[in-house]
DNA sequence: TCTGGGGTCCTAGGACCC
DNA sequence: TCTGGGGTCCTAGGACCC
């Protein structure tokens, strides 16, 4: 009898290898992708190749130091539908191998896979995968979805690593709790500061004192992870947004209020448009704004009425606007719209 | 380091109602 | 009069992830 295993799947440096697929001469050099390929405009790293990677880059610096630390990476501005097309590929790819596929963004997805021989199916899901788009990927194997997602890091690139109940501890229990899906930096910090810095530490404490400090729901599930608890299945069904956003850096402060109500008009407007498509009314607009330095606010409403119309989107951002400080210089715009969750 | 854009989920206070 | 407890909705903020 096949045993239920879940497989993470992970394209290597998906987008960077995207590019270097329809540009073969970039192959082996440092790429950094990101903003609109300028370094000396505002934006960050989306992604830097293994090569530029080697120079300290990685995703999330701003481009301007990327371009300090490697000076002669090719920059490449973020072309969203390209790595869409690509990524579709790879999750139809992954479908075509009768498993169930969750996907989680353009470049993984997990697999619920029943079988003898996970290494094996791993073995397959990544050729499948370069045989059809020529993108490298890896696998993590797991007893469950947290335990397959941290493995993957232990299989790049291109390997794969298994992490069960068995080796867990052995694998993980001295490793920061930053190394958990799910606590980032600040988590991190909180719980250094009651003491628990490491996964072995947070997974002996007590689960009351966990959820006295830190809520009764966060704490005890920090627990869990540390424990490589999850219970989570496998959900193969088509993803349904909550909600949308688009927002807009300014490559110079916005000080003309003027210019302001235009662009909340415009992203209202895509908003809109994307509703539209979508044939869901928003329930609640949102307006964000991040003064300069970055100072960031949000305000929101409920509709009277729920609503795709681009008017109605439109006269909510604007009525929010009036609530934002006219005097202050603007580096961020953006406007968010939540859809009413349809009740399973 | 001078900090994007697209999302999800949790917390917490106040309003309001019974 | 000076005081309840619970439930739900609204709003703002924050943490995290890719």
């Amino acid at each position: 009898m096949a045993s239920p295993w879940v497989l993470h799947v992970d394209l290597d440096q998906f987008i960077a290898a995207v590019e270097v697929l329809r540009r073969p001469e970039l192959s082996g050099r440092p790429v950094v992708i990101g903003g609109r390929g300028d370094p000396s405009e505002r934006g960050v790293v989306s992604t830097a190749s293994y090569e530029a990677r080697e120079y300290g880059v990685g995703s999330g610096m701003p481009l301007r130091t990327a371009a300090r630390r490697c000076p002669d990476a090719v920059f490449l501005p973020v072309d969203a539908p390209a790595y869409e097309a690509a990524s579709t590929e790879v999750m139809d790819t992954l479908r075509s191998l009768g498993t169930v596929v969750e996907v989680l963004g353009w470049d993984e997805a997990f697999l619920g896979v029943g079988t003898d021989d996970p290494e094996a199916f791993a073995r397959r899901v990544q050729e499948a995968v370069v045989d059809v788009t020529g993108l490298h990927c890896s696998v993590g194997i797991g007893d469950n979805k947290l335990r397959a997602k941290i493995a993957t890091e232990f299989g790049k690139p291109r390997g794969m690593f298994r992490l069960t109940e068995e080796n867990w501890y052995a694998v993980m229990a001295d490793r920061p709790t930053h190394a958990l899906w799910g606590i980032g930096k600040k988590t991190a910090k909180r719980l250094a500061a009651l003491g628990f810095s490491t996964v072995r530490e947070l997974a002996q404490a007590d689960p009351h004192h966990l959820a006295e400090r830190l809520g009764p729901t966060m704490g005890p599930w920090y627990r869990r992870l540390a424990r490589g608890v999850d219970s989570s299945p496998v959900d193969g069904s088509p993803y349904i947004a909550r909600g949308h956003g688009r927002e807009t850096t300014f490559q110079q402060n916005l000080t003309d209020w003027a210019e302001v109500e235009a662009e909340l008009r415009r992203l209202a407007e895509r908003l809109a448009d994307d509703l539209r498509r979508e044939g869901r009314p928003a329930v609640r607009v949102a307006v964000k704004v991040r003064y300069a330095p970055f100072d960031t606010h949000t305000r929101s409403l409920t509709l009277e009425v729920p609503s795709a119309d681009s008017d109605a989107i439109t006269a909510a951002a604007l009525a929010l606007a009036t609530k934002l400080d006219a005097g202050r210089a603007i580096r961020l715009l953006g406007v968010r719209v939540e859809m009413d969750t349809p009740k399973s």
